[in-house]
RNA sequence: AGGGGCGUCGCCAAGCCGGUAAGGCACAGGACUUUGACUCCUGCAUUCGUCGGUUCGAAUCCGGCCGCCCCUGCCA
């Protein structure tokens, strides 16, 4: 950058202005007046040469003196306004200490570094449309690029219920809002990868998304869709209970075990299967059972059937309950005959709810990430409102006592399952007791 | 106010040397289902910020207006 300053000093296209900021703030003029030209304008190619060179070697204090380019103070674009090219800075330089004191600006630096890497097409976000021309100003002036580079701008990706900028996420850190820039609810490529999302599904999403030129918001909806997407063909099914309550198979031996063989991808036979134990004892979700279902429930209720996924068929026989009214206990019957197939009577049993052995269940620690924030647009916010005033707290449920099936165990931090009806989950890198929540299973049952 | 950009379905986004609105997400129905998942059908802009002009014909060309973003760092 040095070398093609003295260049541009030589065909008197550059020159030390010894004006202060203050000075040249004044002499920029305002987006509607024109600028006035700095009284050191004209100084010699000799004298510009002598004092650029005893700026870079520290004699004169920051803030004193800077190089400029001599484009023209009364262009309506404000970066083309005599813009600095080079300022001193008593800071010591990563080669030469403090016996080098100039450093160049972005403006002039940039298309330099561009062409010297070899960059023909230089892509970069809106808010430097305005800095293009000086950009190719400083190209063309220079005029010793081969093929010279080009900056091309397009509109930075933003999605919905996250923040983008790294002003706003550097806060979401020191502030503590989350637990670090890896921290699974934050949109940093870091974060994401931990959460469990694979680098395919981000290509594929911005893909999707597209590059324009339109200021947008993309839905998260879409980067979801595509995780599942991806998920669903080559993460292997498991079975997790989150919030596991007992169930008894009153008619069910006390000591035998049976092993039923699951597949690990219904939708891939080759995906191959596993085999869960099954005994009198059994944890099922909480949520799969209603004392009182709402309509169109179709999951364990008073008198009515489930099918355990890959088991038998079971009838709710008796609710137990605690003193404090809590439910104890859930006692079911099962349909010895349904193990392979369905009822020989015909009947239809709508609901499927998974299941796990109680002496055979593992017992982990469940990460359940949800929307950072409440607010699908932080950019649209009141004027006397902080995007922190936003922050969801029901981002992030811990659960600790969830149970899994055995076969987890022999997972590998980083590892992607199904939870069966629940969700696609990863294994964590940095706790491997726990699994963090990628996603949940789209769910068009409402209640 | 001067300049630079942008405005096509709830969210993205093709189309833009004129010929009568791709696709994805979301959403809504239905089929299938031992995951209320997946898959599969079906529906979803007579309209392209707006007003007007040119034309046999305009999202595409022309003009006015409206809205939003960016620019007055010796930041990037």
């Amino acid at each position: 950058c040095y070398e093609y300053a003295i260049l541009l000093i030589k065909k008197g296209l550059a020159y030390v202005c010894d004006l202060s900021p203050e000075e040249m703030n004044e002499y920029r003029g305002t987006l509607t007046t024109p600028g006035r030209e700095s009284p050191w304008r004209n100084r010699s190619v000799e004298e510009n040469l002598d004092l650029f060179e005893r700026m870079k070697n520290g004699e004169f204090p920051e803030g004193s003196r800077t190089l400029r380019a001599k484009i023209d103070m009364a262009s309506p674009n404000m970066n083309l306004r005599d813009p600095a090219l080079y300022r001193i800075k008593h800071m010591p330089h990563y080669r030469q200490g403090y016996k080098w004191c100039i450093y160049p600006m972005y403006d002039y630096a940039h298309p330099i570094q561009d062409a010297m890497e070899g960059i023909t097409y230089s892509l970069c976000s809106l808010e430097f449309e305005n800095n293009r021309p000086l950009y190719n100003w400083v190209v063309e002036n220079i005029g010793l690029f081969k093929p010279e580079p080009r900056q091309i701008e397009f509109a930075r990706l933003n999605i919905t219920y996250t923040v983008m900028s790294k002003r706003y996420l550097r806060k979401l850190v020191f502030e503590g809002h989350v637990d670090g820039w890896d921290d699974p609810r934050m949109p940093t490529l870091c974060a994401l990868r931990r959460r469990g999302y694979t680098p395919s599904s981000i290509f594929e999403f911005v893909r999707r998304a597209g590059i324009a030129k339109a200021n947008s918001i993309v839905d998260i909806e879409l980067l979801e869709h595509c995780i599942r997407e991806e998920l669903n063909t080559t993460a292997p099914r498991r079975i997790a209970v989150l919030d596991p309550i007992k169930v008894t198979v009153v008619n069910y031996p006390e000591d035998k075990t049976e092993y039923f063989s699951l597949p690990n991808n219904p939708g891939d036979p080759n995906a191959g299967t596993r085999e869960l134990p099954f005994t009198r004892e059994l944890y099922i979700d909480r949520d799969d059972f209603a004392e009182v279902p709402p309509p169109k429930f179709h999951r364990l209720k008073p008198g009515g059937e489930v099918r355990l996924m890959g088991a038998y068929i079971v009838k709710l026989e008796e609710t137990v309950k605690n003193p404090d009214g809590s439910i104890a206990e859930l006692r079911v019957s099962a349909d010895l005959e349904t193990r392979d197939g369905n009822p020989a009577d015909g009947r239809k049993v709508k609901g499927t709810i998974h299941w796990l052995s109680a002496k055979h269940a593992a017992t982990a620690t469940v990460m359940l990430y949800d929307k950072l924030f409440t607010e699908p647009n932080l950019n649209n916010i009141p004027e006397d409102k902080d995007f922190t005033d936003y922050i969801n707290p029901d981002s992030l449920k811990v659960i600790t006592d969830a149970k899994i099936e055995p076969s987890l165990a022999g997972s590998n931090p980083g590892d992607r399952f199904q939870f069966v009806r629940t969700g696609y989950f990863c294994r964590d890198t940095k706790n491997p007791d726990t699994f963090n929540r990628i996603v949940t299973l789209k769910d068009s049952y409402k209640f």
